[in-house]
DNA sequence: AAGTCGTGGTT
DNA sequence: TAACCAAGACT
């Protein structure tokens, strides 16, 4: 029977770990619960689900909370405006997520009369919904045996096997291996317990091995060092870039923004005027460069590490009448925002240090 | 298919 | 402290 091979046999010890461990979370039907009858709103499991990728599950509650008070089901989802969701979702990175969540939220309510997709492949069909995305929700969601392979489960399943082949060149093996495991019954709680073991026991150092429920049948465990798996290519280093920004303040203590362009970098965030950021260590990032004239002044510097190369902002202040601005050198429109509803505007975490370090007190409360 | 795309916490 | 990397997707 099947429940006689290891597989399954680890299977089933992880699930009774779960039911022990299991990390409470807000977007979570416990186990408990579940077996009372509860059910997984597919929503609240998308949403999350698109929240973490690449993302902390402790940066991630704050948001999910504020985007279910705001947006209770996908259909307000769909019928918001953008530029709300942008607001909403400044800080917490990534920004082509929250343009795609907007256009996945639409084509929910649109094409599927506002119920999610049950299958994988319908759900991977939607923006903003990949490979693991479309397993995740469909296991949890909709109960099926797909196989959910995210950062965790690589280094769970890479242990469990000795997997020699590097990565990302070993996803489809990693993947066969998960299918392989993964049981008929409560798939959904199945793939978040691989998780939450990757999160708190299988870690990326010093991993727990003497607390897992699973040793038996890890082989980097009997045969090498835990710790050196997955197998990964070495990283490219992170090139510097300079650039300059620009903190216009009137009279009335209110900050000249503009709007970044869609696609992109921050794409259609909201950011203070500057230069472009280049590798270049001249004229570029020096104060002619402001995108109207006025006394200038350096404020210092702002560093800030994105995920392909390194920031170093230098950022000036200037008192500028509103009259004195002119369009032409700005090359976009902007406004004039106050600094009271500052921090509710669409500015990536970037901007709101260069802003600061202009006004010390921008985004104090008020 | 290798590069692009943020941020903050941990070690 | 500098490196690592977190429930990846898209081009």
């Amino acid at each position: 029977m099947m429940r006689d091979l290891p597989q399954a046999a680890s299977a089933a010890l992880l699930l009774e770990w779960y039911d022990r461990h299991h990390r409470d979370l807000p977007w979570r039907v416990p186990p408990a619960a579940a077996r009372k009858g509860a059910v997984a709103d597919p929503y609240r499991v998308w949403l999350s689900e698109v929240m973490l990728q690449q993302t902390t599950v402790q940066a991630v509650k704050a948001y999910f909370e504020k985007f279910l008070a705001l947006w209770p089901t996908v259909g307000d989802l769909a019928a918001a405006d953008t530029e709300d969701v942008m607001k909403a979702w400044a800080g917490l990175g990534y920004y082509a997520r929250a343009r795609n969540l907007k256009k996945c939220a639409e084509a929910v309510a649109r094409d599927h009369g506002g119920r999610f997709p049950d299958s994988e492949e319908g759900l991977k069909a939607l923006p903003g919904i990949g490979d693991y995305t479309a397993a995740a929700i469909a296991a949890i969601a909709f109960n099926r045996a797909s196989a959910v392979l995210d950062g965790n489960v690589e280094r769970v399943i890479s242990r469990l096997h000795a997997v020699e082949t590097p990565l990302p060149a070993a996803k489809p093996e990693m993947r066969a291996l998960v299918q392989a495991l993964t049981p008929a019954d409560r798939p959904g709680d199945f793939a978040q317990a691989m998780m939450d073991l990757g999160a708190t026991i299988c870690t990326p150092k010093r991993p727990a091995c003497s607390l897992c429920p699973i040793p038996t049948d890890c082989r980097a465990l009997k045969t090498a060092d835990p710790e050196t798996f997955p197998r990964k290519a070495a990283k490219k280093e992170k090139p510097l870039r300079l650039g300059a920004a620009f903190v216009a303040v009137d009279g009335l203590e209110a900050v000249y923004l503009r709007k970044r362009p869609e696609t992109g970098l921050l794409g259609g965030m909201t950011e203070v005027p500057g230069t472009d950021w280049t590798s270049r260590r001249d004229g570029d990032t020096s104060i002619d460069a402001h995108p109207f004239p006025a006394e200038w002044e350096p404020c210092g510097t702002v560093n800030h590490v994105f995920t392909h190369f390194e920031l170093h902002l230098s950022v000036f202040r200037a008192r500028v009448g509103r009259a004195d601005v002119g369009e032409a050198r700005t090359g976009t429109s902007g406004w004039w925002e106050p600094l009271a509803s500052l921090r509710a505007q669409a500015l990536p975490t970037v901007m709101k240090k260069a802003i600061a370090k202009a006004i010390p007190h921008a985004f104090e409360a008020g």
